[in-house]
DNA sequence: TCTTGACTATGGGGTTACCCCATAGCTTAG
DNA sequence: CTAAGCTATGGGGTAACCCCATAGTCAAGA
């Protein structure tokens, strides 16, 4: 299977699919061609690339996906460090949820503010604090 | 103010205040030194990067940023357009939740599922379909 | 047989919002 | 006068790709 099929049946872009092997989180076997070599990708590649978009939705990213998906594949990953790991996942996702959901909180309390016709105050629309530092 | 203190004082750091003046979102007076400029800010750009960054928590990128802020600085948008702006980034930002809430949903259900000592099947544990194209 | 079309490869530049480093000029306190 | 602490510029890097140009491969049609 070439390229182009992966990438039609997976849903994957074909620069996506030459990103995902380049980190070697898929493979191919190579076919020559004249001077040229081509990708070719056997049926296992479909799910693999499913595995990958998976973790994605998890948070995670491609470079953390690749050992993980080695310890999956190896059975290095005991049921209770899936459910640890797991665990880990979903607090972390509703941590993204709750910064979400306190800006979204923000955004409905201007809203009421401006649809009770409270329109004047365009400077102070968007004030409040935050922290973080760096530069070395 | 030189900008080592506007760092301090705002939390941004000099990388960040020099791309934000890259890109128009605030000012300085330039201060000659010898063969040197340095910026030289002045408090008003205090109250302006933390525009900028209630904005990015709005989910808009700088890009998007900079035309907004002058039409508020211009006072260019009735309340009427506020309103709609407002709504439509509320909008965005529940569908985002909403995603997110999706998999933290899928995430749960795979823990009930090892929970309750189903962990045999490393291989579908990340199995579900997607959709997407593009490649030109 | 030659060409055209559909496919592929590589390499390089662009994106976003910065971070980090090296080099080097300015200023001031000791 | 020198060292410390500030600053500037320029360039490279990040993540997960996208997009383009150039060019080789192959099969079918004229």
């Amino acid at each position: 299977m070439l390229i182009g099929e992966v990438a039609r049946l997976s849903g994957l872009s074909k620069d996506g699919i030459r990103h995902y092997e380049q980190l070697g989180l898929i493979g191919s076997t190579p076919r020559r061609a004249g001077t040229r070599t081509y990708r070719d990708y056997d049926a296992s590649v479909l799910p693999a690339i499913e595995r990958v978009k998976q973790a994605q939705h998890l948070g995670l990213s491609l470079a953390e996906i690749m050992p993980l998906l080695q310890a999956f594949g190896n059975h290095q990953l005991s049921d209770a460090e899936t459910i640890v790991f797991l665990e880990e996942r979903l607090t972390a996702m509703r941590g993204r949820i709750a910064d979400l959901s306190e800006i979204a909180r923000f955004i409905e309390a201007k809203l009421e503010a401006y649809r009770a016709g409270r329109g004047a105050d365009h400077a102070r629309k968007f004030c409040r604090a935050s922290s973080k530092m760096a530069d070395r």
